[in-house]
DNA sequence: CTCCTATCTTGACAGTGTAAGGATATGGGT
DNA sequence: ACCCATATCCTTACACTGTCAAGATAGGAG
């Protein structure tokens, strides 16, 4: 899936341009990855619907019929993003023991894993007031994905809204400042150290510690 | 050569619109402060140097004099949120015990502090790709804040990366979260009962600890 | 076959950032 | 007193953006 896929060639390529097929036949899914690649490659701040529909291979209004705006397209990104930052963690829980302390830090470290393999996705989902968390599909997964760490905090013992807190401060924390490429000391390093290392910060706040 | 605009308060006030003299005065200061108040009405996204212009009371294309483009006004914005930011952290020390521990819990205090009176400018800071960091003003200014509290983290007996990168991510997870308003439970605290907790919580984070 | 619906295109409009050049004040030199 | 050099601010213009309205196209239901 690399670049544009020229697909439906029913007509023999008369023309001497591509014969782009009026029908997409999945443009909804391919402009939210484009939206990704965009944002990957141009930042934030450069993010245009007509740059992503063009990277599509398709006009620059086609993106309204499946998501009214640039916010709806966003918003549609940052939910998918929730659902595989949740995901991510979930990843990690079953590769751990099964103690809920484990677990805990297992969270916390699929919750670092997300932001250091998808940093872009990870900056919509904190970092950007334009998607919509009014939309139910990206308030449920929002809510969903820093409940499961709150969960997560009580199995293990924790009481107190200072535990919750912490915890998750240290891991959005650490998560954040690594997406953002802002510990070197700990982003640098292989990533089994830096597993070592993530897991070793992550149980200073746990409760009880 | 065309419609002449209302201008030049020769007369006190004898124009029906409030004259405008040419020259600001201080226009720079002025804009500094009028896009300050702009991104926390309207949000990062609708943030535009024309709204900017039009509060301070003067043309679309003044700022481009003083900052040469918009994201030359959002760095200088950003620069004096740094220094500001540092300004809250010596507030904090100040006012605590000198011991080396007190002094590296008050710096974290001070963290959190700026993010919650100023949550604006925290996420321009930390959450914008808009800000040019290659710009020595604005790049000394961040490496000059974030440095010191790895200098304090170093001067409380911390030896190790993951010293440092707890007790930053711990602060800045905390600060984060806060700013954007996602910590109900210790942001809905009055001042004083937040000031114990966001102590404890950043305590855990201490070396040795 | 006809018609319906979802999908995609084209064309238009207001708003944006930025560059180029003109207008205006301020102050220093004569 | 005059003149001009400079900094400051304005006007105009252009390319680009998001969004809306209306038309074109495909696939399927009847």
């Amino acid at each position: 899936m690399s670049a544009t896929p020229p697909r439906l060639c029913d007509g023999p390529t008369s023309q001497t341009t591509v014969p782009r097929p009026y029908h997409h036949g999945d443009l909804r899914a391919a402009l939210l990855q484009a939206a990704e690649e965009e944002l990957a490659e141009r930042g934030m701040e450069a993010f245009s619907l007509r740059s992503v529909a063009k990277r599509a291979g398709v006009s620059h209004a086609a993106p309204a019929h499946h998501f009214g705006d640039a916010q709806g397209l966003l918003t549609a990104l940052a939910a998918d993003a929730f659902r595989q930052f949740l995901a991510a963690q979930a990843a990690r829980e079953a590769a751990a023991e099964t103690d809920p302390a484990s677990q805990l830090v297992a969270a916390g470290m699929g919750y670092v894993d997300f932001a250091i393999a998808r940093p872009t996705l990870f900056r919509l989902m904190w970092q950007s007031d334009r998607p919509d968390f009014d939309v139910p599909d990206l308030g449920l997964a929002a809510r969903a994905a820093f409940q499961h760490l709150v969960d997560q905090v009580a199995a293990a013992g924790g009481r107190s809204t200072a535990d919750e807190a912490a915890v998750w401060a240290l891991a959005h924390g650490l998560a954040d400042l690594l997406a953002s490429n802002r510990l070197r000391g700990v982003g640098s390093l292989d990533p089994q150290a830096r597993d070592v290392m993530v897991a070793s910060i992550i149980r200073r706040a746990l409760p009880g510690a």
